[in-house]
DNA sequence: GCCGTTTTCGGCCCGACTGTTTTCAGTCG
């Protein structure tokens, strides 16, 4: 993001460090937004962005209009671009950056790694002020290495490898209490690093024992508090070891994010305590003694606050309902009691993907999981292949197969099924199946599969035509991203959220860790506009019915408590909304 | 340069580690 630029170039032109603290806040609150900051300036709702203010918004401004902002390149003058480059060389800040391009004499970003490289070699890194033979290595390794720091996990695979540090640490006999924390520990649906915090009176054994975890690559360094290993998969662990009486305030810490931090201690600051993963210092006392806090709850109370759910610490408005006590009771795993996307086995010749799971085995799974009630939404029969009287002969055989499993197990007896099916919106808005088809159905899912790059009053049409069908109750992964590799559909969210709010159409969060879809920020404002939500695992094995979990943390995320999920309702309430009584004809 | 439940002026989070210094600046989280 440019403002970063700007802010690494106010470094170097050594400008009030609080203006540059500035334009990294707006960079760090822009890389976090929901929406595109183009967009927001579109709609002319930049003066809404939290520490964006007049003079970075009218710097924007220019910058979208004209394609370029006077300030900003009055700012870069005299820099060389080549700087810019070597700023993404972990351990190489501003100034160091500013140093090697113009004690190197190189300027243009196309060759500026090479160069720097070839400088490297010809022993002339060491030769400049701060720099000696250690860091002039130590970038030659980076450079060897380099790539994009981008790159992060799925909450998946992170959940998996911090699960494998986790235990190691834990058989670390010095080690009191291990837990994960981080952005992992708020359930974010990437993760760049693993962050682990262990308790012990032994900080030293405990580091060592860190560092020589097995599926390291290296050690990229360790100290006498922390440590930091490259793990195998080329990602970064980091550990924080503390003395298990300071527990509470280094959970708080580590776990972030920054901005919640940073606006946490901000408003501690306020009330004259200084705050850190230590504990708290009474700023106007002389003694500054530290008040140490074991539990995480006290910390927050000893601000004058509630404790706030990991999920929610993203400085989005949690700490001013923590101090007024108005946090919301986030929905939990062990309220859900059903799941309404699942992909049997049962072939209804589609174009689409089958399960690879009978129907039994998925049933027997959902008793495991205590649920009431369950439906089954293979993909539509495939339209150009069947005639209607086909499909709806299709629907009528899965529903008497369904009765016959239930009907062949007593220990089936209880758990209610729904025969449904997941139906394709087609790009003109009709769906894949006739009327009639579907009123044979007892309620159904609409998706979209295809023509993802529609213009956005086109896809919200066609989104809002195929939700109109009265057996049509839940619309199915709805922006269709798949995390990490495809950004999602352009739709006039707002006006799908009026409209499911009106006429009781429900929204899915797609519990599949590749999707995690509605996202939070967009769950968050479905909520408030009183939309009602469904957590769906869309397995389509047995096994991915465990994906449940991460649906309900990606609801947490978004605010949500267990009346605004239909599927935390019991089975009476929940046919009620799936499968109204029709109305009497007269 | 931003911001306001003590402020429209006067504040602005806090600490660890590294390398190059010979007491600290730069970088990172």
């Amino acid at each position: 993001m440019i403002l970063n630029n700007v802010a690494s170039a106010y470094k170097v032109k050594k400008e009030n460090r609080f203006k540059i603290a500035a334009y990294e806040q707006a960079a760090s609150v822009i890389d976090h937004l929901s929406s595109e900051i183009r967009d927001l300036w579109e709609e002319g709702k930049l003066d809404q962005v939290p520490g964006i203010g007049p003079s970075i918004a009218s710097h924007l401004e220019e910058l979208f209009t004209k394609g370029e902002s006077a300030h900003f390149n009055k700012v870069f003058s005299g820099l060389p671009e080549s700087m810019f480059v070597f700023l993404s060389i972990p351990g190489v800040g501003p100034k160091k950056a500013y140093m090697l391009a113009k004690e190197l004499n190189i300027d243009r970003k196309s060759t500026a790694l090479a160069k720097l490289k070839k400088a490297g070699e010809n022993k002339q890194i060491r030769q400049i002020e701060g720099f000696g033979e250690g860091s002039e290595k130590e970038i030659l390794k980076r450079l060897g290495e380099y790539k994009r720091k981008e790159k992060r996990m799925s909450l998946f695979e992170a959940c998996n490898q911090a699960e494998k540090l986790r235990n190691y640490l834990k058989s670390c006999e010095k080690a009191v209490k291990v837990e994960v924390l981080g952005s992992l520990r708020r359930r974010c649906v990437s993760v760049g690093d693993i962050d682990i915090v262990a308790a012990t009176n032994e900080a030293q054994a405990v580091i060592h024992y860190f560092t020589s975890y097995p599926k390291k690559r290296k050690i990229i360094n360790a100290g006498p508090s922390k440590a930091s290993i490259l793990l195998t998969n080329n990602f970064q662990a980091d550990l924080r070891v503390i003395d298990p009486k300071s527990w509470g305030s280094m959970l708080q810490y580590f776990t972030g994010s920054k901005q919640h931090n940073i606006s946490l201690r901000e408003y501690a600051l306020k009330k004259g305590m200084s705050l850190s993963e230590y504990g708290i210092k009474k700023v106007k006392s002389q003694k500054l003694k530290i008040k140490n806090y074991s539990k995480e709850k006290d910390l927050y109370n000893a601000l004058g606050m509630e404790w706030i759910p990991p999920e929610l610490r993203e400085d989005t408005g949690e700490i001013d309902a923590a101090i007024k006590k108005e946090l919301p009771k986030l929905v939990k795993l062990k309220e859900i009691k059903g799941d309404l996307h699942m992909h049997s086995n049962f072939n209804t010749e589609t174009g689409g993907d089958l399960g690879i799971n009978s129907v039994k085995e998925m049933c027997e799974k959902a008793l495991k999981f205590g649920y009431q009630y369950i439906a089954f939404t293979e993909h539509n029969p495939s339209m150009s292949k069947h005639s209607e009287q086909q499909i709806t002969g299709l629907i009528m055989k899965k529903k008497k197969y369904i009765e016959h499993i239930k009907s062949s197990s007593k220990k089936l007896s209880n758990l209610h099924i729904f025969n449904s099916l997941e139906v394709n919106i087609l790009p003109d808005g009709q769906l894949a199946i006739s009327d009639k088809a579907l009123h044979t159905l007892d309620f159904a899912i609409a998706s979209i599969h295809s023509s993802f790059l529609m213009p956005k009053e086109a896809m919200t049409a066609r989104i809002l035509k195929g939700l109109d069908h009265p057996k049509v109750k839940i619309l199915g992964h709805p922006t269709n991203r798949m995390i990490g590799s495809r950004k999602g559909i352009e739709a006039d969210w707002e006006k799908i959220f009026d409209f499911c709010a009106k006429n009781k159409k429900i929204l899915e969060v797609n519990a599949n860790p590749k999707r995690l879809d509605l996202p939070d920020n967009l769950i968050k404002k479905a909520l408030t506009k009183g939309v009602k939500l469904a957590i769906n695992s869309d397995a389509h094995a047995a096994d991915s019915m465990n994906f449940m979990k991460f649906g309900v943390w990606n609801a947490r995320r978004g605010w949500a408590e267990a009346k605004d999920i239909i599927n935390t309702m019991n089975y009476d309430k929940i046919n009620e909304i799936l499968c109204p009584a029709a109305p009497d004809t007269e």
